[in-house]
DNA sequence: CTTACTGTATTAGGTACCTAATACACAGAG
DNA sequence: CTCTGTGTATTAGGTACCTAATACAGTAAG
């Protein structure tokens, strides 16, 4: 599905809730279509059951997925995109943090550019690759 | 100087020591020049002494700087800048981590390319501003 | 020498995160 | 009903990080 990171030194429970995130806004996982159950992904990432439950409650929360108690977990019909604001204010963020670091290890921008482009089409060619 | 920002997941000395090397890579800092004080810079960025003495270590173990004890603490003479191996390294796993949040909040490699380039010249105005 | 400033080291306490081991309530299959 | 698999909740323990309060050794200036 995805991979834990662990020199991120992002939690888990945000890397997993991003993760779901970035599934759902490729169309990997489209709406109506179940998520693993807590239990299983957990054991794929190797990682403790309550970790990916705290994912998926604030992912629930977001209305990202809908969950049917004893049943399973879903993604949303209608799955909730963060507004333009919240949008803008993270990557702005995020956008900060890249070229901060890309700085202080001597590179410029279109080294940080390239390697940015790089990393798109990695992601997306991950997730082409078992739709 | 420059500003540590509460919501970055990272290490408040990893902020620091990235900081640090901005100043230099920017030429904001130049070989020889002293760097605040221990017990100022915490004052300044209102942290525990113990956090930034933990990445002024750091630095110096690293190359960037150079203490003289008891007088202060200075830009290497030829400050040392991560090798390409390293560099390329931290740059793709930052651009990975990047490209991640940027897909997971729907945006597309235009509006991230577009944010970088922003954030790459809101850093470099930040630091022309005081020199 | 005294004073004041350096970097460094130690100890203690608090918080966030992750793990582990359970336990409970609910839904579906046999 | 029994069994299995859901999500959820609780408790405990460990680690990393940050803070706070000191203390020590070295340098420079009065």
């Amino acid at each position: 599905m995805f991979a834990i990171n662990p020199t991120d030194p992002a939690p888990i429970w945000r890397q997993i809730e991003e993760g779901v995130r970035r599934l759902v806004a490729l169309g990997a996982l489209k709406p109506g279509a179940p998520v693993p159950s807590v239990r299983d992904l957990a054991k794929d990432l190797r990682v403790n059951p309550n970790t990916v439950a705290r994912a998926y409650q604030r992912l629930t929360e977001g209305g990202v997925l809908t969950v049917r108690r004893g049943e399973g977990t879903y993604v949303a019909d209608e799955p909730s995109q963060p507004k333009r604001a919240e949008r803008n204010g993270a990557l702005r963020d995020a956008a900060n943090r890249y070229a901060s670091t890309a700085i202080s290890v001597g590179s410029g921008l279109e080294a940080a550019a390239g390697e940015l482009e790089s990393a798109f089409e990695r992601v997306v060619r991950e997730h082409r690759r078992k739709p």
